[in-house]
DNA sequence: CGAGCATTACCACACACATA
DNA sequence: TATGTGTGTGGTAATGCTCG
């Protein structure tokens, strides 16, 4: 198929500089229609036929480069549509790991596995979707959008956040030493954390006083 | 409101391929 | 080998949208 169009692509480019040439020569059904239009109102022949050729000229430019854009655009929905494919199948592929992990004996280890891998993979797919979202808000901002559409936007993020927030939690339940280590974060995360000092053990501080409840109540 | 532009339907044409 | 069919490509006209 491929080779077939390739050819026609040759032929019809020679098609076109034989199109060209009798455009050129003035044998076109374009120039006929413009010949006849000038006919039906001859008064200003010359100018016509200028305006007209000059329309047709735009119009034949602006029809290859839409076509071009839409070509461009089909591809691009092609490669999106295989990627996610790929998406799906690492997914599946980690999911049916997970599963063989948690099915064999050490249900400690079975559990941190399959909930810190679903949480890193989770994550990441957050985080290119926060990209996203934060390109969109950006596009947004640049177009001067409507308050309430920044809204719209700025509510999606929010929300965006809170999901991250449940996944976090989901994560801890299963693995709280994966979540505590930090070892999803990207690099420059990582650096951050540890050019403002963060420690895990800070959480425990945060949290001693409910875990000297905890522990008294259950004593 | 008119000019300019983008998109799309329709058409003609060329080519590859199958088939009688 | 002639012919029918499917497909790709480009030109033109019509239409809708935007902008000054």
């Amino acid at each position: 198929m491929a080779d077939a169009s390739s050819r026609t692509d040759t032929s019809t480019v020679l098609d076109m500089d034989d199109k060209n040439q009798r455009l050129e020569n003035g044998q076109s059904g374009a120039m006929a229609l413009a010949s006849n239009s000038s006919d039906r109102s001859d008064r200003s022949d010359k100018p016509m036929d200028q305006k007209v050729l000059r329309r047709l000229a735009q119009n034949r430019e602006a029809a290859r480069k839409s076509r071009l854009r839409k070509k461009a655009y089909v591809q691009q929905l092609e490669s999106s549509k295989l990627k996610l494919a790929s998406l799906e199948q690492e997914l599946q592929k980690a999911r049916q790991q997970g599963i063989f992990i948690s099915s064999s004996g050490d249900q400690t280890h079975a559990m941190s596995g399959n909930g810190a891998m679903t949480f890193d993979l989770e994550y990441s797919r957050w985080q290119e979707e926060e990209n996203k979202q934060i390109n969109e808000l950006r596009t947004a901002v640049n177009a001067h959008a409507s308050e309430s559409d920044l809204r719209l936007i700025v509510d999606g993020i929010m929300a965006h956040y809170d999901e991250i927030f449940r996944l976090k939690g989901i994560a801890a339940k299963a693995d709280v030493f994966h979540i505590l280590s930090g070892m999803w974060k990207t690099p420059a995360e990582r650096c951050f954390l540890w050019l403002g000092g963060f420690r895990s053990s800070e959480l425990l501080k945060v949290h001693a006083y409910d875990i000297d409840q905890i522990i008294s109540h259950r004593l």
